[in-house]
RNA sequence: GCGCCCGUAGCUCAGCCCGGAUAGAGUGUUGGCCUCCGAAGCCAAAGGUCACAGGUUCAAAUCCUGUCGGGCGCGCCA
């Protein structure tokens, strides 16, 4: 509709220009707005406002001119008024609206698509949390963002690739390895003393466990070995990183490189097993798992050292990231010859460049932003087109417990895990919440709200719109009535009361997945499904507007109606990943 | 110190990108509604210097500058 009415202004203005009314030169973006109240109508054109000043008329004058302009016997358009300084407000007719509903019952799960996309490709990596651990809620935020996020643009008209990208390489996989085989050695019946640098968690006597399980003590060695002339822990005024790196290699020369890759791919299978079916539990399914393990780094850093873009100093390899609007330059090798982090991820990107995507969007924690700058940088630098990478960054949730805020420290103990927070308020509620706020916002998160199954909580009171209008029908099959969808007869349906309220919101959601998509905002979907909700929430609970009536004729409108809002509903929970209840 | 995000009703937040008509929701508070398709619901009332100060504009919560307050980031960590 609003894409109809764009048209047709469009068509006046080259009109007026034509006509010599409005100056060659001059050029302008139409805005077409929703109307806040319905005695402004249903669309607005600001227009005359904009343009009044270039063309030397009264802004009510030119606005005079573009109604002139525009077709006088349009089905779909009711009236044009005039109002305030020179709006052009656009009132369309009940037919327009009643077009809706066929639309919304024959497209059913489709309805709301749109080419936005044109199927552009688009590649999506969120989460790609360490798998050197179960995920925390923390994570979960950038999952259900995330998920929201790919299933809003595959509705938009994008191809969407959804990528994990798998960091099994590097110190801190290594950090995990260790503290699997010394919790190992324990269960051989070995004292350790743990580092306080090693994992602490529980899962890693699990893995330990099973490791133990699976091949007895044929990997012990004495734990008198393992720490002699280990320099000291922090709590021994030692140095924590020092203590653990030297762990870490006295590990792999007493296991050697086959029991220590053992050990070591162990404990990444049982953690990415693990997370991946914690995310699949929370109805977040990926295309990819990309290892870091599987990039090959050297070939990238070979090509911007051949580019003319690293320096060494310092024992270091560098790479000259500040040339390329970075803060500073950043080291790629480390004087230990070991890649850094940032080099891993300067050939990942690489690779994603390669594969041919059209958009690619990053998921970060917000404290990952400085990181943003230097990919670029990197990318820029290897002759990449930088604009085609997005950067998304999600502020952190901050969980509450009513009132109490909960820390979210691994020692705590208390609601670390996604798991953990999943079954406490299940994935609907957990999922709405987590997007409910725009990305950027910090969330507090209330696990009492989230949990309520009172009128406070808008997962349940969205779903209960569902639910009750599957309520309807079956009791409609009950009483041995039928449904009939009649075009003709949704002219029963009210013009100006809650029937009419219900279809102008229905025809707004195509124009929500659309902005909502562009802007990369799940969010706008939910406060659109609320209010979706709510508007059915009060004409249901009108006495006026029962729907099992005697009047075969209004029953049936008033049928096709709430099954439209049905179906809007549905489409739009499925995209949020929340469920769609017929009964509560 | 520099960079990014945020500051709107008691509380949690939309609206800001792209300026427009009386600034919106939920929750909380107060009052009303179940012989009637689901009360996990509906209706009503009260509640605002849009952090502050300038600037641009016919018009500023929205754009620009500065100040104040909160969060985060600025490693040869990942």
């Amino acid at each position: 509709m609003k894409q109809y009415l764009h048209k047709l202004f469009t068509q006046a203005f080259t009109q007026l220009q034509a006509q010599g009314d409005i100056p060659q030169d001059v050029s302008v973006e139409i805005h077409l707005e929703r109307t806040r109240e319905v005695r402004y109508g249903d669309f607005a054109c600001n227009i005359a406002l904009v343009l009044a000043k270039a063309v030397g008329m009264r802004p009510r004058d030119l606005a005079a001119r573009f109604v002139e302009q525009l077709p006088s016997n349009d089905p779909s358009i009711a009236k044009v008024e005039i109002a305030g300084p020179g709006f052009i407000n656009i009132f369309l007719t009940s037919q327009a609206y009643h077009a809706v509903i066929d639309e919304i019952l024959t497209t059913k799960a489709v309805y709301g698509r749109s080419q936005l996309g044109a199927g552009k490709s688009v590649m999506i990596e969120f989460v790609s949390a360490n798998p050197t651990g179960p995920l925390h809620v923390g994570h979960g935020r950038g999952a259900a963002y995330g998920a929201a996020l790919a299933n809003l643009l595959i509705v938009a008209g994008f191809k969407v690739h959804k990528e994990y990208y798998v960091n099994d390489a590097g110190r801190q996989m290594d950090i995990l390895a260790t503290s699997i085989w010394l919790r190992y050695l324990e269960l051989c019946g070995e004292t350790v003393t743990f580092p306080s640098n090693a994992y602490q968690g529980d899962y890693v006597w699990d893995i330990a466990a099973s490791l133990h399980r699976q091949h007895g003590d044929a990997l012990r060695h004495s734990s008198a070995k393992v720490f002699e002339n280990i320099p000291a822990d922090v709590d021994q005024g030692g140095d924590k990183e020092q203590h653990i790196d030297a762990l870490i290699e006295r590990s792999q020369q007493l296991l050697g490189e086959v029991s220590y890759q053992l050990v070591f791919q162990k404990g990444l299978e049982i953690i990415l097993d693990d997370i991946r079916r914690d995310l699949e539990q929370f109805g977040v399914v990926y295309d990819q798992w990309f290892l870091e393990s599987s990039l090959l780094v050297q070939t990238a850093i070979d090509e911007l050292k051949a580019a003319g873009h690293t320096y060494e100093r310092d024992g270091a390899l560098w790479f000259r990231s500040s040339e390329f609007g970075d803060e500073k330059d950043r080291v790629l090798v480390r004087d230990n010859g070991q890649f850094t982090y940032f080099a891993s991820d300067i050939a990942y990107h690489k690779n994603k460049f390669e594969r041919g995507f059209d958009h690619l969007i990053n998921i970060w924690g917000a404290d990952h932003h400085g990181y943003v700058a230097r990919v670029k940088a990197a990318l820029m630098a290897l002759g990449a087109d930088a604009e085609r990478l997005k950067v998304l960054l999600v502020q952190f949730a901050t969980l509450y417990r009513g009132k109490e805020r909960l820390s979210m420290s691994t020692r705590s103990g208390e609601f670390v895990t996604l798991r953990e927070l999943r079954e406490e308020v299940g994935t609907d509620a957990a999922r709405f919440f987590y997007i409910q706020r725009k990305s950027e916002q910090h969330l507090n998160f209330d696990l009492e709200l989230a949990k309520s199954q009172k009128n406070d909580n808008p997962v349940y009171y969205i779903q209960y719109a569902h639910a009750r209008i599957s309520s309807v029908f079956r009791l409609l099959q009950e009483k041995g009535l039928t449904w009939e969808h009649n075009s003709a007869m949704l002219s029963r349906l009210d013009t100006d009361g809650r029937e009419q309220a219900l279809l102008l919101k229905l025809s707004r959601y195509p124009e929500v997945i659309e902005t909502a998509a562009q802007a990369y905002e799940p969010h706008q979907l939910t406060y659109y499904l609320l209010d979706l909700a709510q508007n059915f929430h009060t004409f249901y609970d009108n006495k006026q507007h029962k729907v099992l009536i005697e009047d075969q004729e209004l029953r049936n409108a008033r049928l096709s109606l709430i099954a439209a809002v049905q179906q809007v509903l549905r489409n739009g929970l499925t995209i949020i990943g929340v469920s769609a209840p017929e009964v509560m």
